[in-house]
DNA sequence: CGGGATCCACTACGATACTG
DNA sequence: CAGTATCGTAGTGGATCCCG
């Protein structure tokens, strides 16, 4: 993703922003934020350590960077219980359950298209002519 | 974005994809690629220094890559013409024609939730537990 | 348990040439 | 015009160790 905080044009005024999608696909497409979301959409609230073992090859380092930054944009809730050992709980927040349908909507374009886009790059692969250029 | 072509692990057993939304994210949402298919999009068939000049800050080289990774994957089309000079268009295909409505959701969802984004940060930067954690 | 700190590796990206 | 080639860099992710 691009950080926010650290980019030097403001969002507002970056000229790539001639497309209003940009700023969304910065905030819930970034690295392993559709993962977390979804896992979190389908079992509920939960912990780290679900979480870590449910999304399989994250690391906990990327797994927090994510956290954080899902919780900063106010996708995510995180519940501290100061507790021995301490626990940690995460579940979506309602403007993170906004995005349901829109995922919905990609998942369905994903189960009709997707094979169509294997073909193609089946097709790409095997003419000549694209590989020498 | 993840390259597909040197990818180590193939997209269909990526443990990763418990969640259906993800190949779709790589696909359709890795950098550039949202300008690139939008202004596509807007204003239809059009050469290589076109989508240079309108899509800002993008290099020829990068430009070069998405383009031929858009094509690979049958959401782009592009045409060769040897002419002196050279002439190459490139359009939208039927398949990328098919993300159309995805895009309007996506647009319609930032119209509405883009400014409860940015306040979730401001309230998150200005909350001091949260930089001295 | 839920991280933070540190070090390292990769590579995508940008800038600057240069060509058919 | 439409790229390719080369170089240099910075942002991320992985691995490991450690702490409250």
């Amino acid at each position: 993703m691009t950080d926010t905080r650290t980019r030097t044009t403001p969002t507002a005024t970056d000229p790539e922003l001639a497309c209003p999608v940009s700023p969304v696909v910065d905030i819930v497409f970034s690295r392993w934020t559709t993962p977390i979301l979804w896992t979190l959409h389908t079992h509920g609230r939960q912990r780290f350590v679900e979480l870590e073992r449910r999304i399989a090859r994250i690391t906990p380092k990327v797994l927090t960077q994510r956290l954080r930054q899902l919780e900063r944009d106010g996708l995510v809730v995180r519940t501290y219980h100061p507790e021995v050992p301490p626990r940690v709980e995460y579940e979506i927040s309602a403007l993170g359950r906004s995005l349901a349908p829109l995922f919905a909507h990609l998942a369905e374009w994903a189960a009709e298209n997707l094979t169509k886009v294997e073909r193609a790059r089946d097709a790409y692969d095997a003419d000549d002519t694209n590989g020498s250029r």
